[in-house]
DNA sequence: CCAGTTCGTGCATGCGGTTGCAAGCCGTCC
DNA sequence: GGACGGCTTGCAACCGCATGCACGAACTGG
């Protein structure tokens, strides 16, 4: 049934190959696989009838070129290495495929490639685009010149008016700050993510004026999101504060791993006994037995769900004003970190 | 720079609006952007001169139109969220790119939507997919019939001839399987992955039959793959053998790190002094501090090469047969399994 | 029974490129 | 000086489908 490579099967039938089949006009054939184009049913079956019989699927690319929709929008993400959400790119696609629009992804090695990825997505005239990558302000201006809608993940378009959703920083760590002080924590450390993440610049800023505003002075060393970086910012931040540090705000949870890891296993020391450590993100090995971190989990459902709603919306009318939706995360309150509640 | 969207860049600026600017024929303009046409060194130069002043880049789905190339590829993954190797993903596209083809995603959520995904793989008329995902026979076909080429990642066409890169499991376990003999082992454990994964299944044959060939039983429990079935099936394989259980291969390494946070945690045991524990994949969890976890490294880049070397190959000569190709993985020696070496 | 609708269908055109063919241009060689 | 060959370039015909328009048939109402 599914072999039995006919002729008209071999190079994929077209339209015209159904209607002379089914005895119609190509265009009637059209219409019976377009929403709502009037079709009488009788005709209609012997169509569909042929489609199935030559195996027939309308053809996407041409489609696209006539419609001038390719249905297609553009994933753009920096580094799905550290893309510490598989899952967000999963809820991406399944969401846009439930609309009816495909995923083209490009996942970019170095900064540098992103001349080279904008370069294919305006070859591709998608039509539109959801980027978890940091753009230069005239990549961005690009997009709007050229009228195709971009929503930005976890960014923000510094300086550009451009769509985006974000988890709220800021908020977050107050949270984070506010219990570790009412915990009477007394040496704060912070680890940071790498200079370039404008995210972790705002997880560390949000923190770090926190703690100031309740006056707690604290040391910052800089890490870049993985788990080595953790272990290593820890050591670093034992030595400046002479091994007195007792409160740790890593800007992801992967880094807050690494610490814990270390702190126990390197310094000998107890977690949260000795030292509390928290997170941000919510990944999945934030929740192990082992670690259980203290931290602020993004509404990754949530998001994805904004994210594609607000690409649909600004697809069908392109211009709408660049909202920004901020999502608060939620506290979980782990084991990693001891609290006064 | 980037902004001043005048009529022609609104819309996207097409081969004739270039040709009436650079005071030649559409065809040349054509030519201009196909590698090794002919074309005249002054002429060129007017023409590029006059695209980059259009921001003109040539329409992608046009050109697929008619030369029946689309330059996409589908990605076809059965759940990215167990996707333990986001770097197939990552190095996937990136290979696929440097070879000027696109990546079409398609992430399925559960197995009954591969028809669906599979109707759109035939609209867009892509060149070739690869398949991380399990697929019928019955659509293996499909894709042999419509003449697009597949290569099956960590996946075999069951009965069906296919192109397919797989990491060894069989040599896998039984390097595993021999170490844990060698070491004197007595009671042997396995946790397996869901019934319905191939290569789970293969891996706990491998290692179950190479137990028997050494003279030793042993008692399987299934999981799924995640943390948290490999803590409850430890727990099962605890009652099932009176807590005397000191050897535990399981089919993956984030359900060994499952076990080993329970057995550590729920249980008090000792990993590896009181039990030893095996994993496979080598992903990046399984080398952190607290588990660093005695298991096989699948060689991910090299396997991506070969995966996309081949696709590669059968999108230019259709015919080719469908060769599999093995790789072995690596046995990381770890420190979460008592070895004799 | 005829005029006015409504519905269904075919014709023809165009989306934005590629490419075979032939014509034009120019230099070369006998 | 004329024939010839190579390099450029334009012409025109598609690729597979969507869609405005016109026309015939069926249906309705007076």
């Amino acid at each position: 049934m599914a072999s039995g490579a006919s002729k008209e099967t071999q190079r994929g039938a077209t339209s015209y190959d159904v209607a002379r089949r089914a005895g119609v006009s190509q265009s009637a054939v059209s219409r019976c696989f377009k929403q709502g184009a009037s079709v009488a049913p009788r005709t209609r079956e012997r169509i569909l009838t042929a489609a199935r019989e030559l195996n027939y699927y309308p053809n996407a690319i041409a489609q696209g070129l006539i419609t001038r929709r390719s249905n297609l929008v553009a994933i753009i993400i920096s580094n799905l290495t550290n893309l510490y959400h598989p899952e967000v790119l999963a809820e991406l696609t399944q969401r846009l495929s439930a609309h009816g629009i495909r995923v083209l992804l490009f996942s970019l090695a170095a900064e540098s490639d992103v001349d080279e990825v904008l370069d294919q997505v305006w070859r591709y005239r998608v039509d539109g685009a959801v980027v978890a990558a940091r753009l230069h302000p005239d990549q961005l201006a690009a997009f709007a010149d050229r009228v195709v809608p971009v929503v930005l993940y976890n960014r923000v378009g510094e300086g550009v008016p451009v769509a985006s959703v974000c988890c709220d920083s800021i908020s977050g760590e107050h949270a984070l700050v506010e219990a570790l002080v009412e915990a009477e924590h007394r040496v704060f450390g912070i680890i940071a993510g790498p200079a370039d993440s404008y995210i972790g610049e705002e997880r560390v800023d949000a923190a770090h004026s926190r703690l100031q505003q309740l006056g707690k002075d604290c040391r910052i060393v800089r890490g870049n999101f993985d788990y080595d970086s953790g272990g290593a910012a820890l050591k670093e931040l034992m030595q400046q504060t002479n091994r007195k540090l007792d409160a740790l705000i890593c800007a992801n949870d992967v880094m807050a791993i690494g610490a814990i890891d270390s702190a126990r296993i390197t310094f000998g020391l107890q977690v949260p006994g000795d030292l509390s450590v928290v997170g941000f993100d919510g990944v999945g090995p934030a929740t192990w037995l082992a670690y259980q971190v203290t931290t602020i989990r993004q509404p990754v459902r949530r998001m994805t769900e904004a994210a594609v709603a607000m690409l649909l919306e600004r697809i069908e009318r392109p211009k709408l004003s660049p909202e920004q939706r901020l999502f608060a995360g939620e506290l979980l309150p782990g084991s990693s970190a001891r609290l006064s509640s």
